[in-house]
DNA sequence: AGCACGCCGACT
DNA sequence: GTCGGCGTGCTC
C-alpha cells in the first residue's frame, strides 16, 4: 500500500512490516508497526525486534501492508533504526538472485551484506537481584551457584562468560534455578555497535568573542599566565577578530592543548568562568586528505588504444574482459574510465583481491580522487565499514575500493564495475553461505544498474576467455608490457636429469643456484616460490614409517620450526614434535618434503650474506606484516624473498631479475580439473614479477617432468593455445564452461551414516535430476574435517539448460526429504554452486 | 543460527 | 536419585 497518500493526516490503521532477518530460516517475519511510526516507517529502514523467547535482532523492512498475519499473532517492533532506507531497492533484488542462485535464504545474504557494525543483536546477560540476600534467603544454594553468586555482585556477566566461569556448557538449568529463587534477574543487553566518532572542541562563549570583551579579559587575567596563555594560543590559531564566524568552529581541544606546557586545570577554569566552552561534533574515521592533484595519467599508445577499444565494447557489452600482460599497465586504465565514469555522474566499484588491496594501491588512488573515494577492506574496522556504507547512501563517497563484500553496499547509481585480477580464487566466499562469486555477481549487479563491468587479469579464468571468445563479452587485449620492458625468459630446471648428474642440493637445483647467487651479485632481488607454508608438510618415521596425523582431520601434520609444533592447517590442532616415535621409540623421525620455511633456512645456508625475508600465512598474520615485508623488499634491503601465492599478487617491483618457482610437478598434478588453469595462472603471474624494466628478467621453474605439455606451453608464451587446449578438455569431460557445477558435502560425525546419507542422497538426486550427470558419491582430498565425516557429490547440469532454475529447486527438495529421514536428521549438507 | 525443552547415562 | 549431556523443533 502506499504509505505517503494522506500527507499529514497520521493514520490510524495497524501497519504490518515484513522483515528479513540475518538468520538461515527462507522466510519474512512479519511483526506489527507500533502506531506512532506509522509514518515514519519505509521499505529499507532497519527495525529492531524481539525474536523468540529472549532474543533481539535487527531486521529490515522489505514491505508494509495493512492486513495481520492470519496464522500467528505478530509481535511489535521494537524500534526502528534509521530515518531513512539503510538497504536499497536494488539490493533486496540483488539479496534475492544471490539466495536463489547460490541456494541460500536471503537471510544468509543479509547477514554477509550488512557489516557488522549495521546489525545491532542483543546479548543475554545476568544481573544479581538487588532484592536478593543470600544469608536471608529460604533456599538451598548449590556450591556452583554460591560460586556465581559471589561473582556477581557489583557485575552483570553474559551467559557465555558463566559457562566459562563455572565450566560447564549449559548454564541454563543453573539460571532457571537461581531465578526460581529470587537471586538472579535475566535481561537483554542490546550492544549498539557503530559509535561516531567524536572531537572535543573548545570555543570562546559569545560573551567573550568580541573585540572589546577580550581587552577586558586580557586586563583581568593579566596576573594569571597559565590562562594568558591558553587563551593566547586559542586567538593565534582561531582568528576571532579578523573572522567573527571562525569562533563558531572552534579548535581541537587536541590541537588547542598540544603544547604540553599549557595547563588542563587552567583551561577547566575558564571554562568554568565562561571564557570558554566545550561542544563535541561527530567527525568522520578517515582523515580529510589534502586536494586530489589533477595531474593527467599519460597513456602509452597501447595502452590508449585498448581504453578507446574498452568503451567502444561497452556499447554493444554491458561485460568486457580486459585481458593485459602482467605490467602493461591496466591500472592506469582502469584510473582513467573511473575518472570518467565519476564525471559522468554515477558511481564506481573497483573489486581487488583481499592481497592486492594494499596501502600503496589505495595512496596511490587517494592521491587522485581524494576522500570521495571509500576503501571497503576487511582488516578495517566495523565503524569504518558502516561509515562506508553510509557514505554511499549519503552520497559522500562516489567511488569505492574494495574486497569481495564491497558487492554489497548500497549504491543506487553504479555506472562502472572494475574486477581486477578476476581470476583470483578469493572473489568466490567458501564458508559460509552465501557462497558466492563475487565477479559472477557483478555481472548482475551491472545489469540491475545498467552499469558497466571491466573483468581485468593478465590470466582470464577459462570461463570468463569462454564467454569473451563467444562474444558475451567483450574482449580487449593489452599484449605489450608497458615501456620497453620484455617479457621475461623461461627455463626450466630438469630435477631428474639434475640428480643423475648430482648437482641437485637438497631442494634446489645447480641451476636455480647459480642463477640466485649470479643475480645477487649483480645486486638484483630473487623471488622464490613454494606454494606450501609451514617448515615441512609432514614428518615421518624412518624405521617404522609412522606419521603424525592430526586427531580432529584426515590430514598429516605440517611440522612448523619457528613454533617447534606440528600444525594442522585444516583446524589449527597443534602438538609437540615427540623426541621418539610413539609406536617403535625410534629417535629417527624426519621430516618430509619442503614448505617456506625450510626453503629459507636452506636458503641462508646457500647464501650466508645474503638477506632473505620469508612471506606467507604465518609471516603476515600480524596487521602490518604484509605491508611491512613489501616495504622492506621495494626498498631493497631484502635479497630474496620466498613465498606462497602471496608473492603473485602485490607490487611491481624494479629490481627483480629472477624467479624461482619450485614444485610446479604439484601444481600440475594436483587432482582436479582445474589443476592446469590454476598452474598456468600462478606461473604466468609469478613470472610476471620478474624483470620490469631494462632487464629481461629470467624465471626457473624446477619441474621432473620438462615435457610436460603444460610447461611447453608456458615456455612458449603461448597463451591463446592455452586456452584452446583447456577448452578442448572441458568440453570433451563437460566441465565449465560446457557445464555448470554444483557440490554437494554431505557431513557427519559417524561415518558410517555419511556414507549412507551420501549414497540416498545421490539415488534421490538421480531420480529427481534426469538430464544432469552425477559424480560420486566420494570421499573429498580430505575426508574428515574437525571431526565430521565429509562426501561429496558433484552434479554438473548441462551448459544453457533451459531448467536451472527447476533443476536446482529439485536439488534442494532432495536435500529436505533427505534430511526429513529420521537417521539422517543430524547430517549437514552444504550446497555450493559454482565451485572453484 | 541460537535457544529452550525434553529425554537419557554417570556421578553423589 | 540428580546433574549435565545432547537431540529436536521453533522462531513472526
Amino acid at each position: 500500500m502506499e504509505l505517503f497518500e494522506q500527507p499529514g493526516t497520521e493514520s490510524r490503521i495497524t501497519l504490518f512490516a515484513e522483515l528479513m532477518l540475518p538468520i538461515p530460516v527462507p522466510k519474512l517475519f512479519t511483526y506489527r508497526v507500533p502506531l506512532p511510526l506509522n509514518d515514519k516507517i519505509m521499505v529499507g529502514q532497519r527495525a529492531i525486534v524481539p525474536f523468540g523467547d529472549r532474543k533481539i535482532l535487527t531486521g529490515v523492512v522489505v514491505s508494509v501492508t495493512d492486513q495481520p498475519p492470519k496464522q500467528y499473532e505478530a509481535k511489535y517492533i521494537l524500534e526502528l533504526l534509521d530515518d531513512f532506507p539503510s538497504v536499497t531497492e536494488l539490493q533486496f533484488k540483488l539479496f534475492q538472485w544471490m539466495a536463489d542462485y547460490y541456494l541460500c535464504t536471503t537471510g544468509e545474504v543479509m547477514n554477509a551484506a550488512l557489516p557488522s557494525g549495521l546489525k545491532l543483536s542483543s546479548e543475554s546477560m545476568v544481573q544479581l537481584n538487588p532484592a536478593f540476600n543470600l544469608e536471608e534467603s529460604d533456599f538451598d544454594f548449590s556450591e556452583k551457584e554460591r560460586m556465581l553468586l559471589k561473582r556477581l555482585v557489583g557485575e552483570s556477566m553474559e551467559y557465555s562468560a558463566i559457562s566459562k566461569f563455572l565450566g560447564v556448557k549449559t548454564v541454563y538449568s543453573l539460571l532457571k534455578s537461581l531465578v526460581g529463587k529470587g537471586a538472579i534477574i535475566l535481561y537483554e543487553e542490546v550492544k549498539e555497535k557503530y559509535k561516531p566518532r567524536t572531537e572535543r572542541r573548545i570555543r570562546l562563549t559569545d560573551v567573550y568573542a568580541v573585540a572589546s570583551a577580550l581587552e577586558g579579559l586580557f586586563e583581568t587575567i593579566g596576573t594569571k599566565p597559565k590562562q594568558e596563555a591558553i587563551v593566547l594560543k586559542y586567538l593565534q590559531d582561531v582568528p576571532v577578530l579578523s573572522h567573527a564566524e571562525a569562533n563558531k568552529h572552534g579548535l581541537a581541544h587536541k590541537q588547542l592543548m598540544s603544547d604540553d606546557t599549557l595547563s588542563e586545570s587552567s583551561l577547566r577554569t575558564l571554562i568554568k568562568n565562561g571564557v570558554f566552552e566545550e561542544f563535541e561534533v561527530v567527525v568522520s574515521r578517515f582523515e580529510e586528505e589534502p586536494l586530489p592533484d589533477q595531474h593527467i595519467i599519460q597513456l602509452s599508445e597501447e595502452q590508449h588504444q585498448a581504453q578507446q577499444a574498452i568503451l567502444a565494447s561497452f556499447k554493444e557489452h554491458s561485460a568486457t574482459l580486459l585481458q593485459g600482460v602482467t605490467g602493461s599497465g591496466k591500472t592506469e586504465i582502469y584510473i582513467n574510465l573511473i575518472k570518467q565514469a565519476i564525471e559522468g555522474g554515477s558511481q564506481v566499484l573497483y573489486l581487488l583481491p583481499e592481497i592486492a588491496l594494499t596501502t600503496q594501491i589505495v595512496q596511490r588512488l587517494r592521491k587522485i580522487f581524494g576522500t570521495t573515494m571509500g576503501v571497503y577492506h576487511s582488516k578495517f574496522s566495523d565503524n569504518e565499514r558502516v561509515e562506508v556504507w553510509n557514505g554511499i547512501l549519503n552520497g559522500r563517497f562516489k567511488f569505492v575500493v574494495g574486497v569481495r563484500s564491497a558487492i554489497f553496499l548500497p549504491f543506487d547509481n553504479l555506472g562502472l564495475i572494475i574486477v581486477d585480477e578476476e581470476h583470483d580464487a578469493s572473489y568466490k566466499q567458501q564458508e559460509p553461505a552465501p557462497r558466492y562469486h563475487a565477479r559472477d555477481v557483478a555481472v548482475v549487479m551491472a545489469q540491475l544498474h545498467h552499469a558497466k563491468v571491466l573483468l581485468g587479469s593478465a590470466t582470464p579464468a577459462v570461463e570468463t576467455y569462454y564467454q569473451a571468445l563467444q562474444g558475451k563479452y567483450g574482449f580487449v587485449k593489452l599484449d605489450k608490457r608497458f615501456g620497453e620492458a620484455r617479457l621475461p625468459t623461461l627455463v626450466l630446471a630438469d630435477m631428474g636429469r639434475e640428480r643423475k648428474q648430482k648437482t641437485v642440493k637438497g631442494e634446489f637445483s645447480g641451476l636455480l643456484l647459480k642463477s640466485i647467487g649470479d643475480a645477487l651479485s649483480k645486486k638484483e632481488q630473487v623471488i622464490v616460490f613454494q606454494n606450501r607454508r609451514g617448515y615441512s608438510p609432514m614428518v615421518n618415521c624412518e624405521d617404522c614409517g609412522w606419521v603424525p596425523k592430526c586427531v580432529n582431520c584426515a590430514v598429516s601434520l605440517t611440522y612448523h620450526q619457528y613454533r617447534h609444533a606440528l600444525v594442522c592447517h585444516y583446524c589449527g590442532y597443534r602438538e609437540a614434535l615427540p623426541q621418539n616415535c610413539p609406536t617403535c621409540s625410534s629417535t629417527r623421525l624426519k621430516t618430509v618434503g619442503y614448505g617456506t620455511e625450510k626453503l629459507e633456512e636452506e636458503l641462508m645456508l646457500h647464501f650466508p650474506d645474503a638477506r632473505i625475508q620469508r612471506m606467507d600465512l604465518d609471516t603476515t598474520r600480524s596487521k602490518s606484516g604484509y605491508e611491512s615485508i613489501l616495504d622492506h623488499f621495494e626498498r631493497g634491503e631484502t635479497d630474496i624473498l620466498v613465498g606462497t601465492q602471496m608473492v603473485t599478487k602485490g607490487l611491481d617491483f624494479d629490481h627483480v631479475s629472477l624467479v624461482g618457482i619450485f614444485n610446479a610437478d604439484r601444481m600440475i598434478h594436483f587432482p582436479d580439473f582445474r589443476s592446469y588453469e590454476r598452474a598456468y595462472q600462478l606461473i604466468t603471474q609469478v613470472s610476471g614479477r620478474a624483470g620490469r624494466r631494462e632487464v629481461p628478467g629470467t624465471v626457473v621453474i624446477q619441474t621432473s617432468s620438462p615435457d610436460h605439455p603444460l610447461l611447453v606451453t608456458i615456455l612458449n608464451h603461448s597463451m591463446e593455445k592455452f586456452y584452446g587446449d583447456q577448452l578442448e578438455d572441458r568440453r570433451q569431460h563437460s566441465y565449465p564452461p560446457f557445464s555448470r557445477l554444483i557440490d554437494v558435502t554431505i557431513k557427519h560425525v559417524d561415518k558410517k551414516v555419511c556414507r549412507e546419507g551420501a549414497d540416498a542422497l545421490f539415488k534421490l538426486f538421480r531420480s529427481a535430476m534426469p538430464g544432469t550427470k552425477l559424480l560420486g558419491p566420494g570421499e573429498p582430498m580430505v575426508s574428515k574435517i574437525r571431526n565430521q565425516f565429509l562426501m561429496s557429490i558433484l552434479v554438473k547440469i548441462p551448459r544453457g539448460s533451459s531448467e536451472l532454475g527447476a533443476l536446482k529447486q529439485a536439488l534442494m527438495q532432495c536435500i529436505q526429504q533427505l534430511l526429513k529421514e529420521k537417521e539422517h536428521r543430524n547430517t549437514r549438507v552444504i550446497v555450493d554452486v559454482d565451485p572453484v
